[in-house]
DNA sequence: TAAGAGCGTTAGTCATGACTTACCGTAAGT
DNA sequence: ACTTACGGTAAGTCATGACTAACGCTCTTA
């Protein structure tokens, strides 16, 4: 269940701006933070978030630090999704089912 | 940015157990509060952001009312994911680079 | 060594949201 | 009509989290 730290990190929205900016190119915090509507200790915090969840990867670059989207962070999220797909999981829906009727007769 | 309801409705994991449940089967409400950490008005009001998201269906049966996942609010995800695709916006990279590189020679 | 740039961190505030209990409406059965 | 089942809603509590201002650390340049 590590996919809980992606989700929780693209919830806000001013962390999936953070992203996808990103994913534009790397930036440097202090660019990241030019012309967003949020201070630059807030875009660090928001960051701090995304690293650990795997979406952004950071590299001292002398004072600076520049930080790139790491898409294979995403990985876990399509992977959530293709759990998905049509009905993949339908040979242990009868399972379910029966358990719950099992259940519901007690 | 109607996407941002999915992500949000997501990030609860309480949320997405309940997606997921429903994914493997309609249920009345009472049956999926059943043998969940939480009260049936949580999951009541789990299922309203659910389905504000459109990611579940509920239709009357009788006194009881069914809920039944709806795959097709997944599609917003799987969008917004498909955008990142390895370097598809790699032409941005170059400018936004050259901005940069700008800014640090002023 | 001093000074400044760039960022992370801390402390504190404020809003949001997840949860429970209690209540109310509606549909079915007696 | 009365009662019971089922579920949505209201009110209130408590924890979390997004944000800012202030501080401190590290690296570079003079």
């Amino acid at each position: 269940m590590t996919n809980a730290l992606t989700f929780a990190a693209l919830a806000d929205p001013t962390r999936r701006e953070v992203f996808e900016r990103l994913a534009r190119g790397p930036l440097a915090v202090g660019d990241l933070a030019q012309g967003m509507p949020v201070s630059r200790p807030a875009v660090s915090q928001h960051l701090k978030i995304l690293k650990q969840a795997g979406l952004v990867i950071d590299e001292a670059m002398g004072t600076r630090r520049i930080y790139r989207a790491d898409r294979d962070g995403l990985a876990v999220l399509r992977a959530w999704l293709d759990g998905f797909r049509d009905n993949a999981l339908d040979a242990y829906q009868a399972e379910i089912q029966r358990q719950m009727d099992e259940r519901k007769n007690t």
